[in-house]
DNA sequence: GTCTATAGCTAGATAGAC
DNA sequence: GTCTATCTAGCTATAGAC
């Protein structure tokens, strides 16, 4: 979305555009750390950034579409952390933790300004809403980073199919509780992620074994057929 | 909050100041209704309402919090509802439906502004922050409906704790769920909420099971210290 | 296509008079 | 408790420079 990432590809070189977007981002987050959201104004972002305020719009449909650009650099970083990190990690648990801690790291300095990216979660025809239309792109792109996680480990069909939805609402959860935490370093969301994944994946672990299998394996089947039936599409 | 429920409590005789409110209260949710939370300004809801714009924050500071007074009144229904339709059930399964479904029923006329209960979830220290600190006593009046659902059923100690908690986080999810869902009746959130309250009755049965259960006790001692050690209160 | 300057609209919110 | 006037800021529009 707005292209933010655009220049990660490559060595695009930068027109003029280029370097005015950026300065008008860069500057707008740099507002957003010191004063938060609300109290930044597009006036103050387009004068710090020394352009007119018509410019800041010209590139940014509103102030929340410079946090949906800056959620848009989040994710690309993610994927690339995510790439790296993972590399020679084949156990689940590791690989989840990785996904989930990776995440945070990168988000560590923005919880001032992140809680701006769930203003329209209860608006569904907004384009920036997080279950939206408009951000279905994004959402893949998340749920990808999921799927990769978890890719070449042992697991039903079912649950490859479930996991990266239930692991990114989960992260978008553990975001919230981020950003809620005001323990130093934010430890405290952490270890809950940590908990929750340990839980989760000793329960994979438990329903994956032979012995118990053919006993969650119907309850498995209901959980993916209740879903769908509740509009649950598993939208790449 | 904003005293809206206040009437409830038997024969209070209306004051000037509590008809002006109720008189902007009615016609706000009118229009509300009519047109959606966001073109509905509160210049339309005063004028509605033949008083001035400052009377109309007068009485409610912002246009949010109508919203959040609609709600509180919405929790009383909801909890008179629920007491009503509880009578006889013993159920574990069947009472938890009563809560969950009696509440969308109540809500069924308004998903076009639920969602501005939504807006400021993101914002740790905004007073109408669903999980913020301003929304306090809300929020442990509609926990108190959960523990009443399930009041009388065989719950182990730590389940008797936790459920109700999971059970309002659960609710708020169905909510949005609800707002998003563009069947026919929203059959498909109430189908939703069957399927994971069947699931979730099921599993309790099961994990209770005297040959299950020494099993799955220290999962439950971990499950809640863990809640515990990440800041989960338990607060009433 | 990129940007400035500027003016104006709208609507949420506030101040102060009565 | 109610009103009128005003402020603020997100956003739009326009006309023009390059």
């Amino acid at each position: 979305m707005f292209n933010v990432g655009a220049d990660v590809i490559g060595t695009a070189k930068k027109g003029a555009g280029e370097k005015t977007k950026a300065a008008i981002f860069e500057t707008a987050l740099e507002l957003f750390r010191r004063g938060g959201f609300e109290v930044t104004t597009m006036r103050d972002i387009a004068r710090s950034a020394k352009v007119a305020t018509g410019a800041a719009y010209y590139y940014f449909p509103s102030k929340e579409a410079i946090v949906a650009a800056y959620y848009d650099q989040v994710q690309v970083l993610h994927a690339e952390k995510v790439r790296l990190e993972l590399g020679g990690k084949a156990g689940l648990r590791e690989r989840l933790g990785v996904a989930m801690h990776s995440k945070l790291e990168i988000l560590k300095d923005d919880r001032k300004f992140l809680g701006a990216l769930f203003r329209y979660t209860g608006d569904p025809d907004h384009p920036l809403s997080v279950f939206g239309k408009g951000t279905q792109a994004q959402r893949s792109q998340s749920v990808a980073i999921f799927q990769e996680a978890i890719a070449g480990t042992d697991l039903s069909e079912a649950l490859r199919q479930l996991l990266p939805w239930v692991l990114w609402l989960a992260h978008l959860g553990m975001i919230l509780v981020f950003i809620y935490d005001e323990t130093e370093g934010q430890q405290r969301t952490h270890r809950l992620a940590d908990g929750i994944l340990d839980l989760l994946t000793q329960f994979i672990v438990l329903t994956s074994s032979a012995l118990v299998r053919p006993f969650v394996q119907p309850w498995q089947t209901k959980i993916l057929g209740m879903l769908r039936e509740a509009g649950w599409t598993g939208e790449t």
